[in-house]
DNA sequence: CGAGTGATTTAGTCACGACTAACTATAAAC
DNA sequence: GTTTATAGTTAGTCGTGACTAAATCACTCG
């Protein structure tokens, strides 16, 4: 059977194939209440989706087990995360966009845009690896680098490390760590780490920046080479 | 009653709001059929949308006669023209797209971008007045200027003019029209009417170029001031 | 091992926006 | 002033993707 479905996956398709990803990467399991819950829909609609999408063959589904993609639907998902991610990297670098407000405009248009203009988007900024959260940018062909990170809290004192990627998407924990400089590519020394999940101690050029453990878990490092 | 809809407008809805702007605009009667060709549907499938249109307040609907925008439907479909071609004026100077491949990929966004979007594009581009096909951009406020023009064969010999706007979307038109230099801003003088449907020369930096009829009705000029 | 609980699926409904087939209004032709 | 062609509308259907209510599965706990 495996209905068409094959050349234009509707936004929805997308979206769901684009949860199913990233709870799968990030170990869950992407169990119907799962994808419910990340795209704040109720089950029963989760339900008939994955129906759907397991008959155009996008993923397999195990009955009250959860779902995974399979290889159509994952390289359909690392598709659309390649559009979001240089479709975001562009709204900052080229129309003055700031971190936490490029993501839901990038939620709407990486359903719409054409993959020529995505590619000549890409050109314009030099072809990054990298979007403004430091999210890794699928390449072309579907591969994505896997960067192996820390989060700051187990970072131990005394150590330098690169900010490398924030695990945070709410907008003003973005702004908070934008107002205090604390973005990828930031190169930091953890100074101090309070115990009892109490807060981490950076310096940042020189000037120390407290930071509570919460944000902190979001701060994931690469240490140094 | 006029349904919701206030806020959020589908795609259908938007592309159905500006064929009827484009068709009362250019004279035509917005008719059930006029409609259906325009959008390529089904004349019931018209006859069903113009009644949801009708509810919602952004069309008046004279049963057998045809449908006319209301000022809250003529305003939606002038905030889309903006966006298509604000998008289309961006992708051609920010990106590297020709005149000839903009439409396509503008008539999909202009229902996905956001006015924040809309207008970091626009103030990118210095707002502009016009488009790459010199079709003139809505302002935010709704207003648009309505140049005069006069299609090239009705311009006698002798007489200079500019070129202003291009009466066709056809890329195949658009690309000999481009290749031949003949774009909105140029000067040219017209050396030649032929009688009898016959073709157009016309001198562009002292050189020439012969147009035929078809084209050349499509090539709109304003006299010099 | 059976009961209970929470997750999951099924059943049935709805709005949207398309379609075809069939009917009807309008206006031109005779 | 009928007839007739054409344009427009109504009726009925379909796929998509959401919903609620009800049934069912799977696992834990007594
Ligand atoms: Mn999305
Ligand atoms: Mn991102
Ligand atoms: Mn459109
Ligand atoms: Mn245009």
């Amino acid at each position: 059977m495996t209905k068409s479905l094959a050349s234009h996956l509707s936004r929805s398709v997308e979206d769901y194939l684009k949860v199913i990803y990233h709870l799968t990467e990030t170990g869950e399991s992407a169990t119907t209440t799962a994808i419910a819950d990340a795209l704040v829909l109720a089950a029963p609609s989760v339900s008939g989706m994955v129906k759907r999408l397991a008959e155009a063959a996008l993923v397999e589904h195990l009955p009250y087990k959860g779902v995974r993609l399979t290889h159509r639907g994952r390289r359909a998902a690392l598709r659309i995360l390649r559009r979001h991610r240089i479709m975001e990297t562009y709204l900052v670098s080229c129309l003055g966009y700031t971190w936490d407000n490029v993501h839901d405009e990038a939620e709407k248009l990486e359903h719409a845009v054409s993959d020529d203009l995505i590619e000549r988007m890409s050109r314009a900024l030099g072809d990054p690896h990298f979007d403004p959260h430091g999210d890794p940018i699928p390449a072309l062909d579907g591969h994505i680098v896997d960067v192996t990170t820390t989060p700051l809290p187990a970072i131990a004192v005394g150590e330098t490390v690169n900010i490398a990627r924030v695990g945070t998407g709410a907008a003003d924990r973005l702004r908070w760590l934008a107002d205090a400089g604390l973005v990828p590519g930031v190169r930091i020394t953890v100074l101090d780490q309070q115990p009892f999940n109490g807060p981490v101690t950076v310096s940042l050029d020189g000037t120390r920046r407290v930071i509570g453990r919460d944000l902190a878990l979001q701060l994931l490092c690469t240490r140094q080479v």
